[in-house]
DNA sequence: CCGCTGATAAACATGT
DNA sequence: AACATGTTTATCAGCG
């Protein structure tokens, strides 16, 4: 499903196929990549990030192993069959939404980066890899061993009696199974260990190249060598498959492991249907999720405050019995739940991983961008709140303790947590990078309140800003008291913002020209000294879409679609309460106050901070002389009057409020 | 599928 | 000639 679109996505990514790309010259004279360009990378998948995941996904496919073994549902042929395909977990769900293109990868990360992390990160992961591999493999032989064995103490047993629930750390309880079926598992565990080898020469290969490309900064080619849009695509086919595989085979207890989870104490009520095959006796046995759902009669996840919490359904139920009729009867097993389920599953990894990514980051940032150290750092009580919602389905179980997180060293650019919506479109989420679309344009954050609520993060991390050029232009503009600026002022204000534009100045500039020479609110203004830059404001708003509901589409499907609202509400509030205060808006745009509060006029919030207030009016003289007027259809008259002249910003702002309250918003192209 | 918007790249013109 | 500044065209991606 979202595999498909993932590897899509990958494909399409211009120039990804010379492995060259696009990254832009960084041999600019301008700015420099001074800021932020030691040491930490920006990438939004970095090698630990994929260690990280391939150690859950390991797991998981262990787990799946394990336990399509333990119930017959696979055969010792088809294990072998499908051998190739299993290779290489990858987490289906960090593929679909964030996973990153090569130009992406690019674009983030400055070849010093990449090499940087590369070298530190990669020799650390080979070797927890190893460590964890080895571990993994320890455990799947004490298991195996104590299955053998218990496989002669209980040949007879009846399947129902087997298997309670276990989870990976507790393989080694595994009940008894069938004879046949050892050897299956046997040949599960080989191909569990290919695997690994696989993964392991892998991960060499990459860090090889990595490392053999220490010389100066790593060219794209090495870049697109270590991160290999086509190994990645590969990986990602391969765990396509190997999740379609499993999941076929998994299906049934995909969906039972969350709907089966109310305590068998209570009641199993209609229990499940019988089995295809027969496995009724497993389905307590899913692992880790199962065994966090210890809740009491009176209490269940999926219900809550008189209804039901299925993604989605919001039935109301009166009480846990009612709603244990509910559940069992709208949420049995079939293709909706389980599909449900998976993408709850995907949900809750993207967002655990996300979390964990970012936290980690944010704080890696916080003490290598020179921010000011002495601000708290509230990240970690969100994220807790957070991470116990996916906790209870993945268990601790799912990290292996010998692997430590992720160095932190592999700093990646995060997004200013402010409004939930702007957190997860930024960076997070639905890819960045080469992302040629700003999805939280559509976001109705208006450039100056977004700005000033996070100007300091803007100005140290190296995160593109959320914005279109246009809005970024016209926002430079509009700082300015005069409200006019040159195109080398306006280069300045880029580079002055944002850290991000400090580097691939080539592209930007290009884009900059491009956009105020595209948009009619751009209006060239020749004065003595040469030319300057205003707003129309009026043409401004005039090209903003009347729309504007906005919310990423991830977000959007995650609620509508699926009905997460729930835990999505539950991840924002968890993003928006940990709003940094240091990223709040520093006194130079003063605009902020409310900033969250769906800031409108952006214009008003960031025109005037006092200073530039009526200040100079004047412009007048220089605009004397408007040389250029981008062809238009029809009111040309209009705009001079409106050009961005401070006085008559004044008068602009009431008409924008009188907008409708979307197109005052602004900023969502 | 189509049209729109935005990002990016690039060719080209012009002025300094 | 080199560079900055503008303009224009083309292509691609995302979205409605």
């Amino acid at each position: 499903m979202m595999v498909e679109s993932a590897s899509e996505s990958i494909r399409s990514t211009p120039n990804s196929q010379n492995g060259v790309g696009s990254l832009p010259n960084q041999s600019d004279g301008s700015g420099g990549r001074d800021v932020g360009a030691s040491g930490e990378s920006n990438g939004e998948l970095t090698p630990a990030d994929l260690l990280h995941f391939q150690q859950q996904q390991a797991l998981q496919v262990a787990r799946q192993l394990l336990l399509q073994q333990a119930t017959g549902l696979s055969t010792p042929s088809n294990t072998e069959n499908k051998q190739p395909s299993v290779q290489v977990p990858v987490s289906v769900a960090m593929m679909s939404p964030q996973m990153i293109t090569q130009q992406q990868m690019q674009q983030i990360l400055s070849p010093g980066q990449i090499q940087a992390v590369l070298q530190q990160q990669q020799a650390l992961m080979l070797q927890q890899l190893q460590e964890y591999y080895k571990k993994q493999q320890e455990q799947l032989h004490l298991q195996l061993l104590s299955q053998q064995q218990a496989g002669k103490q209980h040949q007879q047993q009846p399947k129902e009696e087997h298997l309670p629930r276990y989870n990976v750390d507790d393989l080694c309880i595994l009940q008894p199974v069938l004879g046949n079926k050892q050897i299956a598992f046997q040949q599960q565990l080989l191909q569990m260990q290919q695997l690994q080898q696989q993964h392991l020469l892998n991960l060499q290969r990459q860090s090889m190249v990595g490392l053999q490309s220490g010389q100066g900064p790593m060219s794209l080619q090495n870049l697109s060598q270590a991160v290999s849009p086509s190994d990645l695509q590969q990986l990602l086919k391969e765990m396509a498959n190997s999740q379609e595989e499993s999941c076929k085979q998994d299906s049934v207890d995909l969906t039972t492991s969350i709907t089966t989870s109310y305590p068998t104490k209570v009641s199993p009520p209609t229990a499940h249907p019988s089995l295809p095959n027969g496995q009724g006796a497993l389905q307590n046995t899913r692992r880790d999720s199962s065994s966090h759902y210890e809740f009491t009669p009176n209490s269940h996840p999926l219900y809550g405050h008189g209804e039901c919490r299925w993604p989605g359904c919001e039935a109301l139920c009166e009480d846990m019995g009612q709603f244990i009729k509910h559940l069992n009867t709208e949420h049995a097993l079939d293709d909706r739940s389980t599909a449900q389920c998976r993408v709850q599953m995907q949900v809750v990894q993207q967002l655990e991983i996300q979390l964990a990514k970012e936290s980690e980051r944010l704080q890696a940032m916080m003490t290598h961008l020179h921010m000011r150290p002495s601000e708290p750092k509230p990240f970690s009580q969100p994220l807790n709140l957070v991470s116990s919602i996916s906790h209870t389905k993945m268990s601790p179980d799912t990290y292996p303790d010998g692997l430590p997180q992720p160095p932190t060293s592999a700093t990646a650019p995060i997004t200013p947590l402010r409004q939930g919506t702007s957190v997860i479109s930024s960076s997070s989420l639905p890819s960045l990078g080469p992302v040629r679309r700003r999805i939280v344009d559509k976001f109705c954050t208006p450039v100056s309140s977004e700005l000033a609520q996070n100007h300091e993060f803007y100005k140290n991390a190296e995160v593109r800003p959320p914005f279109t050029y246009a809005s970024l232009i016209r926002q430079a503009i509009l700082d300015t008291p005069d409200r006019q600026l040159t195109l080398n002022e306006i280069y300045n204000w880029f580079t002055r913002m944002f850290a991000y534009f400090r580097r691939n100045t080539a592209t930007w500039k290009n884009a900059v020209r491009h956009n105020l020479s595209l948009h009619k609110c751009f209006v060239r203004v020749e004065n003595v000294k040469g030319a300057v830059w205003t707003v129309d404001e009026l043409e401004y708003q005039k090209r903003r879409p009347p729309k504007m509901t906005g919310s990423p589409t991830l977000v959007k499907n995650m609620i509508s679609g699926l009905g997460y609202g729930a835990l999505n509400a539950s991840y924002q509030a968890a993003l928006a309460e940990s709003s940094f205060p240091l990223l709040n808006s520093p006194p130079l745009l003063n605009s902020s106050g409310s900033g969250l509060h769906g800031g409108h006029d952006d214009v008003t919030s960031t025109g005037e901070p006092g200073n530039s207030n009526g200040s100079s009016p004047r412009l007048s003289p220089q605009y004397s002389q408007p040389v250029h007027v981008k062809e238009e259809p029809a009111e040309e008259d209009v705009r001079p009057a409106l050009l961005s002249a401070p006085t008559n910003q004044k008068t602009v702002l009431p008409d924008e409020r009188d907008l409708e309250p979307e197109t005052a918003m602004e900023d969502l192209p």
